[in-house]
RNA sequence: GCGCCCGUAGCUCAACCGGAUAGAGCAACUGCCUUCUAAGCAGUAGGUUACAGGUUCGAGUCCUGUCGGGCGUACCA
């Protein structure tokens, strides 16, 4: 409808002022629905060119418009130039027996189609669990990696880690004093080592099954590798949990072994951008505004954690994505322009880099702020948190608010949240159609009937219809500006016109026109609803 | 000190990249179950959009400054 809307007055346009370029036309839903099913403020935006006053250029627009296709019942001037339209209910009934012939698959775009879109998300190091702070990364990368399938993208979900640094060398030597502790050595954990249970859980494990025979310093590796193989497959479950699936895994280290690093090196030292002092290799950020220059490799020889950062996003880009798109918490807000420079300065497009930065996420505990540390074995996992409220309560509080907001978790909150929950407000919905769908089986026999929407009059039936219809233009919409929060804010729209649909009009005691249209219309609510939760990664139940 | 993000109802947050009367949920108050799930519906109350200027037909949204919070600002990741 907005396209067509959109096309409708491009001709008008040019039919009335044929030299005029053609701004970019935007169709809005009108907060209030007094002002009609849709509106343009177009004749606002081209006062100043055709030097006419706004009103005026509306009302030129309003009469010259083709409508013969009877779509739109009314077209108004309002306000300071406004033009808005009312949709004609032979319209919704068309269009609703469209997404009702198209089933479950109603929703899905082709904004997208034939884009090839990566999505890196967790990223965390194998060190530990995944924590309440990791959730939000999580279910925001998956999400979008949903929401960008439904508008069409081939798109991969990748985890990016690196198993050999010095966090890692930590780990395993903490893993190595805790197994030497359980042997009846009395060792200690290292300076700055990991103090969490699950650091014994695999030294326990590593004991049986070597026993004693790892008591030299030369059998480090085993227990590194212990660690990591353990640590990930806690991670995958988790994810699983979570309803998360990786496409890949990519290795930090594929970038040293493959010769990407040096190739780095070498291209921008080309460009004039890194020179040595100090015994280390600088990058010139300077010369891209930044007031300092920043460390590739360090004076020991070891490189910054940016240099590979680099090397992987081109290696993104070699890959032939389209679009490669970052999930990073705020701590990293001031380290990719580096990359995004370095990206640039090799000669790749970085506009195919994109980095969607959410805001820390503050747990609060027993109404103080709580601060997390996986180092200190400070921290909530995301497993509790989900033994606690359940998988979906978790995904939807990291999707209920904008990525850019600070977004407090009050765990005292959630664990009590109950019935009280917001996301049982969909799900509610959802198992109610289901209820009525199971009833309305044993009274009718629609076998081979097709509906009638015209029948749907009502205005909780028209207002139910019309929130049915944008959901192809939410989908396209979340996932042009990647913020789930808005397809859950439909959501919820939809939702409200059902309850407010089933409190009027039955289908029950109806006749079979009525009732079937009905039935009908629910089929199709119930499919938006799961479609959408669906992209969500929420559950959408039959029964509560 | 400098850079980035944020500041909207008592609380948690929206507001479709500058549009019409700033909206939801929770909490509070008032109604609605002999009829398809009351985990629901309808209603009341709640605001100088932190503050002060500026830009224009029009500002919660853009620019400047102030205040308050978060994150960076490492030869840590």
């Amino acid at each position: 409808m907005q396209e067509y809307l959109k096309q409708q007055i491009a001709r008008t346009l040019k039919k009335l002022a044929p030299d005029l370029e053609v701004p970019e036309i935007t169709i809005e839903k009108p907060r209030s629905p007094e002002h009609g099913d849709a509106a343009t403020n177009v004749a606002l935006t081209l006062a100043k060119a055709l030097k006419d006053n706004p009103r005026s250029i509306a009302q030129k627009i309003a009469d010259n418009m083709d409508l013969s296709s009877g779509y739109i019942r009314q077209v108004e001037v309002a306000g300071p130039g406004f033009i808005n339209f009312r949709f004609a209910d032979n319209w919704l009934a068309d269009q609703l027996a469209e997404a009702h012939k198209i089933g479950r698959e109603f929703g899905k775009g082709q904004m997208l189609e034939g884009k090839k879109i990566q999505v890196e998300f967790v990223s965390a190091n194998p060190t530990g669990p995944l924590t309440v702070g990791h959730g939000r990364n999580a279910v925001l990368g998956d999400t979008i990696a949903r929401v960008l399938e439904w508008a069409g993208a081939n798109v991969q979900r990748e985890y990016y880690f690196n198993n050999a640094g010095r966090q890692m060398r930590v780990l395993a030597e903490s893993v190595r004093a805790r197994y030497l502790q359980a042997v009846g050595d009395p060792a200690e954990l290292p300076e700055g080592g990991y103090e969490g249970a699950y650091i014994s859980d695999i030294a326990e494990k590593v004991k049986q099954q070597h026993g004693d025979s790892l008591l030299g310093e030369e059998h480090l590796p085993v227990f590194r590798k212990a660690a990591e193989e353990e640590i990930f497959e806690d991670i995958r479950r988790t994810l699983s949990r979570m309803n998360i699936t990786m496409d890949t895994f990519f290795n930090e280290n594929t970038l040293y072994e493959d010769g990407s690093i040096d190739k780095v090196i070498a291209t921008l030292r080309n460009e004039g951008l890194v020179y040595e002092e100090d015994g280390a290799t600088w990058f010139k950020t300077t010369a891209f505004g930044k007031d300092k220059d920043t460390v590739l490799i360090k004076s020991s020889g070891e490189p910054t954690y940016r240099l590979p950062d680099i090397a992987y996003h081109i290696n993104k880009l070699e890959r032939g994505f389209d679009l490669a798109i970052d999930i990073f918490g705020a701590d990293h807000i001031a380290t990719y322009p580096d990359v995004v420079s370095a990206v640039r300065a090799c000669g790749f497009d970085s506009d195919r880099i994109d980095v969607i930065v959410y805001q820390f996420v503050t747990i609060v505990k027993d109404g103080k702020p709580f601060k997390m540390s996986t180092r200190k074995a400070n921290f909530v996992t995301l497993d509790e948190l989900m033994d606690e409220v359940g998988a979906d309560v978790t995904r939807f509080f990291f999707l209920m608010r904008a990525p850019g907001t600070h977004l407090e978790f009050d765990l005292n909150e959630a664990k009590q949240a109950g019935e009280k929950n917001p996301v049982f407000y969909l799900q509610y919905a959802h198992a109610r159609i289901q209820s009525i769908m199971r009833k309305v089986r044993e009274n009718y026999d629609f076998s081979g009937k097709t509906p009638d929407f015209s029948l749907l009059t009502h205005d909780s039936e028209i207002t139910l219809v019309k929130r049915i219809l944008e959901f192809p233009d939410v989908i396209l919409l979340t996932a042009s500006q990647r913020e789930p929060h808005k397809l859950i804010q439909y959501l919820n729209e939809l939702a409200t016109a059902f309850h407010k649909f089933y409190h009027d009009c039955r289908i029950l005691g109806e006749d079979d026109p009525v009732a079937l249209a009905r039935t009908e219309l629910l089929t199709v609510t119930a499919t938006v609803l799961a479609n959408g939760l669906g992209i969500l990664g929420i559950s959408a139940p039959d029964k509560m």
